[in-house]
DNA sequence: CTCATTATTTGACCTAAGTCAAATTTCTTG
DNA sequence: CAAGAAATTTGACTTAGGTCAAATAATGAG
């Protein structure tokens, strides 16, 4: 599955030279602080957020608690998936956990650009996929694993990751309380 | 999000009739029984059911339990998403739990007609992004609602579905033992 | 460097849901 | 219809993880 993204890489990648410089021409990059919401509740997610650098993620609130539905790195691309293809106000936030940078392009820009360049269809295709494969995988994982087996899968797939984000954001992300990440911390 | 499927379905009506006709030429219907495996553990899906009549369901086996992952009715698309678009070895199952009557389209087949006539491509990415935000519905329910919500809300969506399937698929599927199911059901 | 804030850990107790076993109820099929 | 099989319920007990409160770290602004 990972694997994907690499072929979607190499898809944009091997794009015609006319292709990649409508995909520039509709985007431009913006830096934000640590902490700065790139998209709030309610509001309609209108644009895409590719990561240059730094680390964010998405959100949402239930009984005042933050439940994290992704972490964003290099190279991620960040919307709030629903909000994005409906163009509907999104439940979600989209946060900078770090000073990031990221190349933001408009959705209407890209419908728009979608009809005069075929492969970008193609990409959006790709796109929708993976994500969601991914979303499909990680419901996989909340009923197959348990947290300590959840927490494992990530300290391996990104060991720095607990280092640069604050333990909180992880057990929200992992769907457990602050108090029992670090009792499986401790145990490990 | 419900009306992004209406969206499909009047995307489709409304496609020139050549598209229509590549579409139909290559799919053909086909019955199965109560009980019959559309789809096994470790096949490559490499066919895409739309069911015609009839009720089926995917799941997967976790320590010999299954978990029941998606259920489908008339009209509804029913492939392994991950197998499907990958063309690798499924984890899931299909399973007709009624008699059903589908239409088949091979994923090859459909891949090639998606080259001459785009608009199957569009058609493509509306399907992915509707399977993408169910999906994440599907987790954000996981997360949000308790077993006892989670039933009264597909009792509240398909109240015929608790009378056609077993209750030992409405509890894999809603992620609960059947005790705990049966315990809701007496509490109600 | 220091105080205050924020992050993390620890303790005591609670709860939703799981497990295993047995009892019923409901279907099937001869 | 009757007997066996399958589906569902009920009981007794366990467990993963949550909650609330308090105790320690760790950080960052002055």
């Amino acid at each position: 599955m990972t694997s994907y993204l690499d072929k979607i890489n190499n898809y944009i990648k091997s794009l015609d030279n006319e292709t990649l410089n409508e995909l520039q021409s509709i985007s431009s990059d913006k830096k934000y602080k640590k902490g700065d919401l790139l998209l709030r509740q309610n509001e309609i997610c209108g644009k895409s957020y590719l990561l240059i650098s730094g680390i964010a993620r998405k959100y949402y609130l239930n009984d005042g608690k933050e439940i994290t539905t992704e972490l964003y790195f290099e190279n991620d691309l960040a919307v709030s998936f629903d909000s994005y293809t409906l163009q509907q106000p999104s439940r979600e936030f989209i946060e900078a956990l770090t000073d990031v940078t990221v190349s933001i392009t408009h959705y209407q820009a890209f419908q728009d650009a979608k009809t005069k360049y075929p492969k970008l269809l193609t990409l959006d295709l790709m796109l929708a996929e993976y994500y969601g494969m991914w979303v499909e995988n990680r419901l996989f994982q909340f009923h197959t694993l348990t947290a300590t087996e959840r927490y494992l899968e990530i300290l391996n797939k990104s060991p720095y990751i607990v280092q640069a984000i604050p333990l909180k954001v992880i057990a929200s992300y992992l769907g457990i309380s602050l108090e029992t990440l670090s009792r499986i911390r401790a145990k490990i």
